[in-house]
DNA sequence: CGAAGGTTTGAGAAAGTTCAAAGCTGGTGG
DNA sequence: CCACCAGCTTTGAACTTTCTCAAACCTTCG
């Protein structure tokens, strides 16, 4: 079998250390120097059962998964909270057994949702920020059911692709670099497919040179537009991006 | 071919004009008090375009579904909207096309979104409302997307049914009764299933007796415990339904 | 080095879709 | 008041897509 012949082992992968995306917004730099910071690690969970007072988080690097095992027959990823997305635990659904967990090293802002409410009194920046990153949270749940609903498994295989690319990657040498911080399996769960079937549509998208990768963890987007072809959304994806990162990485690719 | 022979023709239809869900929240009132009210007839839309500035509305009555065509290939309905629902612009996913339709008659109470944070700013009432409303669309939203993604076409449906009987529904002669203001295209492309299968679905659920309706509007559920066994997530349902409505119609049947 | 988990691929199976046809319903205008 | 029309609903049969299962390979970590 003839694995990963379409890799670029001679790829010379760009430093993403300065990939962090950093704040821009005046209320969300004030929210989060309020709040105490959780280093988490890979796997590690969060979990929101109702054991005490609610609680807000922000994310501040990383990447969080919303994720929901017991209850539904198939392990379900809820939501992908990229760096900039809020969450408070009145918006999770509950069902029993679902948590947050880190889909790689990530740190989280916390604090107690009540005090975030007066936070949102007293500082109409912090408000406006908090108003602002809810509803993007619900139009991008929004959107994610449109995928998950309306598109075939190539479309929202391309629609994740592009969606993670504008959230987390960058540009280096005409091309858009990202990291790929999640695995098949929670790339399957996340885009309601099977693991198996997309990883036969991740083949097939590296055979036909949509993104090349040198090991499965980052992937390197040389013709942007090409990829957005192959996804009906590809303009709300990069609008709803652009709310939290005024310049994405296809602008200058 | 034998169509309609499960029907009840002699089923004493209840009266449903008592049916509407009257607010208990004090900050909906007061902010619904402050609002001017719009009545749509079926079918009537509301353009969420960029025309001007951001608007605030809540159902007071009837059903507000949003939808999309032209983006995505099939339609889609993202989500439906219920009595005590609220729901402001930047919450729709910039594709376009998109609107809210209503599916029945339905009296939408709006403001400009630059109000409603003055209201919130100045009453914690009004404050926790929205903040609390907001919070429970967007789980309900995920909870949807769970539905779509993991479950198969019957468990959508009877999770469809169990919503709409909790949201709109009342008990009459110990059984669950429910408008069905939807019609199959529309409950189709909220359930990202096909009209035709869906249609099968329902007329499998009438054969068996889970729920019987004399003109296709109006569903009478006499066994709610056997429609909950239909759909694993029934209890998350429940739960979710609860916090806009304090006594369900689930609880006397 | 070995084990455990992640990835890829193929072949057969299941679920849902598409297409077509027929029946039903509600609204309109003569 | 009734005939008619458009759109909704139902159902069958053939077809697609995706899933399931199994096997092999790769990677990472202790």
């Amino acid at each position: 079998m003839k694995v990963r012949s379409h890799s670029l082992a001679n790829f010379t992968a760009p430093d993403l250390t300065a990939a962090r995306v950093s704040p821009h917004d005046p209320g969300q730099v004030l929210l989060q120097n309020a709040c105490a910071v959780l280093r988490m690690r890979r796997r590690q969970r969060l979990t929101l059962g109702s054991d005490g007072a609610e609680m807000f988080c922000l994310v501040r690097s990383g990447l969080l998964l919303l994720a929901v095992s017991a209850s539904v027959k198939r392990r379900t990823i809820l939501s992908i909270l990229f760096p900039g997305d809020i969450f408070r635990t009145a918006c999770a659904p509950p069902l029993p057994g679902i948590a947050l967990m880190a889909a790689t090293t990530t740190e989280v802002a916390r604090l107690p949702w009540r005090t975030v409410e007066d936070l949102t009194s007293s500082n109409p920046l912090i408000r406006d920020f908090v108003a602002r990153a809810s509803a993007a949270l619900l139009a991008r749940q929004m959107l994610h059911g449109a995928i998950v609903g309306a598109l075939s498994g190539e479309e929202r295989a391309a629609s994740f692709l592009v969606d993670v690319a504008l959230r987390t990657g960058y540009t280096s040498a005409r091309s858009v670099v990202f990291e790929m911080s999640m695995n098949r399996p929670d790339i399957a769960d996340y885009l309601a497919l099977n693991a198996d079937t997309l990883s036969r549509i991740m083949s097939s998208f590296r055979a036909r040179g949509v993104f090349a990768s040198a090991d499965n963890r980052r992937a390197i987007v040389s013709d942007w537009n090409r990829l957005c072809t192959l996804t009906p959304i590809a303009g709300a994806l990069q609008e709803l991006a652009r709310r939290t990162r005024p310049q994405l990485p296809c602008d200058k690719a």
